[in-house]
DNA sequence: TCAAAAGTGTTTCACTTACACCCATGA
DNA sequence: TCATGGGTGTAAGTGAAACACTTTTGA
């Protein structure tokens, strides 16, 4: 009937979205054994006086250096073999980052330490890394369609073409412009900003949009339901 | 950085469902400190060479003596202050059973020490445990809108009658007879059972059903997605 | 024959989907 | 003026919701 021996973990699957880049996960290479020198995701041993949210934030802060701006538990995973050496169980946590803290990191000075990986191309892992790492991309998959976490990972100001290239990078599929603009629009939770526009490049300048979290808030209080 | 003092316990919140007594929750009472005599959730300490769902498996059989027929992890809560003593982390599992073993339960000789309490009516309860109710409960109603764990909770043979009142129970608002029918028949995973009808105090008997578990994960394997 | 519960179809409405051309800018 | 990407409306189809009477049994 006794417990001694089992240790718990937080670790965090950080989600990073760049236009350029698609989505990609934060990941640290081990300094020590088991799996040293093997990527893994960002994380460590819980405090006795710190909250799991605490816990993940302070270690993506050591390791990473980064702050996601959305955070949510993800599962816990607790076989007796995860770890070779002892039994640890971890509290897997799902983060998302928005595209200028993607940024910083890139220009970061632990670039040796701390990487992003695009999701579609991830390295070996050490653990079960990799299956968290499933589980937390079938949540963003699933969570994107009913819940407005898009928005996180973009920058304040974004237009519809953003938007729209997030989803068919996340959903794997294309949408149709028009459906998808008339649908975002008719949440009514973006406001347009005032003649701020957006040239690229090349092409007609786009209109710049940010999402209005209060809004989106009274919305949901009203029994409103978001969906894709 | 050292972590001593953190142990890990498993909880389960396990629905069970009954036509005359509606939606209920298996409690226990506690016998030693702290919350001696106050009702709390079925669990205990992880041992450390089981895993987390043979942990919740061994505690609800030693406790209640109860098997259930589905389990799903619920979520971890760790606040450093939810148990008064020491830090406890708990990983709350989710589970349902269906209606026969409910009777049993009833029937059973611990039932001093392991009781169903039915939703709207809960005692005061030990530690988090309230709020991991909570959570469950909400888990159940929404789980119930696009996964088909209501037979779990019924008999393998049922009635559309009991069906209805299961999700009218659940979701706390009526259901169109016809068109709920229609739906789920169109779904095309349940067995009309020949000729078993089931007269029951007045009226005309019913035809009987079974849930056709292999059907529907046929029919999930190729895309098919049901929703209420 | 009456009361109680089970079984059954059709119409309306809303939402989703499909689809193609013009607009604003930089090169 | 051309190439590039942004912006826009309508029609058809599909699925959800609303709705009331008949059937079968026990009392």
């Amino acid at each position: 009937m006794e417990q001694t021996g089992i240790r718990l973990t937080v670790d965090a699957v950080v989600f990073g979205y760049a236009k350029t880049e698609g989505v990609s996960i934060l990941l640290v290479k081990r300094k020590y054994e088991p799996f040293k020198n093997t990527w893994a995701l960002p994380g460590g041993f819980v405090l006795e006086d710190e909250s799991l949210e605490q816990a993940v934030t302070r270690e993506l802060k050591e390791e990473t250096g980064i702050a996601v701006n959305y955070l949510e538990q993800l599962y816990t995973f607790g076989e007796p073999a995860r770890d070779p050496r002892q039994r640890i169980v971890s509290v897997a946590y799902f983060g998302l980052i928005n595209s200028s803290m993607y940024k910083e990191l890139h220009a970061g000075t632990d670039a040796d330490k701390a990487e992003w990986f695009n999701i579609t191309n991830l390295p070996h892992m050490a653990f079960d890394h990799t299956a968290i790492i499933q589980a937390a991309t079938a949540r963003l998959r699933a969570k994107i369609q009913y819940q407005p976490v898009g928005f996180e990972l973009l920058d304040k100001k974004f237009s519809f073409a953003d938007l729209e290239k997030l989803y068919t990078a996340l959903l794997g599929r294309d949408i149709d412009r028009r459906n998808f603009r008339k649908k975002i629009l008719s949440f009514d939770f973006l406001e347009k900003l005032p003649e701020v526009t957006h040239p690229e490049g090349q092409g007609r300048p786009s209109n710049m949009f940010r999402f209005n979290k209060k809004r989106y808030d009274q919305l949901t209080k009203k029994g409103f339901f978001f969906e894709i």
